[in-house]
DNA sequence: CGTGCGCTTGAGATACTTCAATGCTAGTGG
DNA sequence: CCACTAGCATTGAAGTATCTCAAGCGCACG
């Protein structure tokens, strides 16, 4: 990892290779030419910049200045009450554009904030808008994962509003199980799980304590076992079972990409 | 009301006059030249069509064939499981564009139905898509709109996840009380309300008998009172306490629209 | 060598569900 | 025009999934 002296030297070095990395990894530029998006890079001001772990992206309330796509790491968006309740709407992580940039808000909504170190990729948030405008490739690529995002997003609306605390976590697993897959970062059925339980109750609208229950009886069926931030899928049969999910629906949601 | 065997030829005798209703009422269309309107209407098969109430607009796994434009009338989307568990993910009325097209997804993942008698435009999705890639400023506004949904479901999520049933019994009557507002189809605060108790409880993740005993305690608070397909709000500062929102977040739900 | 954070477990509380019965109203067939 | 039915709202009583409070434990970190 680079010190940050030495980014600027950095970028001007490398760029056809991150451009070339961009390309591979972001769904938002899957589909542009290499030259349309090192314009797009400098048009918005495009800087690498990295965050430690607990690291405000964004906070409610204040003003879209940037748009990030994150590279490495793991990044939560969520909604935090006056009370103290929270409810996190996403997790993101490599190749995921955070803060989806298009809704006419000039403010945040929620907060993100950096569960892992982070290193992201920071766009100028009204010169994206005006790429997006003038570039359809980007456009269309934008569309599509708004409404990837909100076909996810009404999963999850079932889930919470209809399905019982076993069925919510089995199916959050197996939803960023399928995530990791398709980005090649699974090994069989282990993947990197940075998350604490408190945040897969925040992520179900369940407590900690009934999550911990939970976890431990998923581990007493082998279905799934967490251990020093490594998740390993036992039985996935068992899962699909608990998760109330057909093994077509699980690959279903592996292709449910917005590739 | 015509009778189905004069739709041809009204359609032709007063087209200009539809084509000024949809861009007055549908925010879909809503900064489109009246000239693009037609040329788009013309290409996708625009028509009119009625529906009778409970009847499906589309079901789960079938083909994805049209867009619904909502004239007139209200229609609920929602998800059904296995064993009969239901999700109301949304309703839409006048102006709403449902079937929300530009996923890549092929066949519907939601089953539509009317609540009451609709009266809808039904566009040909291949070619809307089409037009949609053809003229910019119809991307633009289907973007808008799915971010603007986008939006209103992570409100959903975070109510179901967070928050009491009474507080989503509220709130969701404020939504609606909002999205009433701003099209102007509320008188003082009172609107048409056309939905059944099942309904609101299929939407907030409750059951029928725990919105019944809510809406009664709303009654007897005058926060709220329904009667006879119609809703009043009787004290609209108890309904915010009850639904822990303020008045400027109320106002801001009405901002709130893709317009 | 404390101190704090996250995991685990127990015991009791509660918000919401389930089951069940009653009544009201509108529609339907005779 | 009346009896019959079906859907919906309402209410009571009992059950349960999940929460709250509380305590102990292990590990990482300063």
């Amino acid at each position: 990892m680079e010190k940050s002296t030495a980014w600027d030297r950095t970028i001007r070095v490398s760029r056809a290779a991150e451009v070339q990395e961009l390309v591979a990894h972001v769904p938002l530029f899957g589909s542009i030419r290499p030259e349309s998006l090192e314009r797009i890079l400098e048009q918005t001001n495009a800087r690498l910049v990295e965050d430690a772990s607990r690291q405000f992206i964004s906070r409610q309330g204040q003003e879209v200045t940037d748009v990030s796509i994150i590279m490495e790491g793991w990044v939560m968006r969520y909604d935090l009450l006056a009370d103290g309740r929270r409810q996190i709407l996403e997790f993101d992580t490599s190749g995921d554009t955070v803060v989806l940039f298009g809704s006419s808000a000039t403010h945040h909504q929620y907060f993100v904030q950096a569960i892992t170190p982070v290193r992201r990729w920071m766009l100028d948030a009204k010169s994206f808008a005006a790429a997006a405008r003038k570039e359809p490739e980007l456009h269309r690529r934008l569309t599509l994962l708004a409404f990837a995002a909100l076909s996810e997003r009404e999963d999850v609306v079932t889930d919470l509003g209809r399905r019982s605390a076993t069925e919510r976590i089995a199916r959050l697993i197996l939803r960023l199980l399928a995530r990791m897959d398709r980005a090649g970062s699974s090994k069989g059925h282990r993947y990197d799980f940075p998350f604490k339980q408190s945040h897969i109750a925040d992520a179900t609208g369940l407590t900690a304590v009934h999550v911990n229950r939970t976890l431990m009886s998923f581990r007493k069926s082998n279905a799934v076992h967490i251990d020093n931030g490594v998740l390993t899928v036992g039985d996935i049969n068992v899962l699909l079972l608990l998760a109330e999910m057909t093994m077509a629906e699980f690959r279903a949601l592996k292709r449910k990409s917005p590739a």
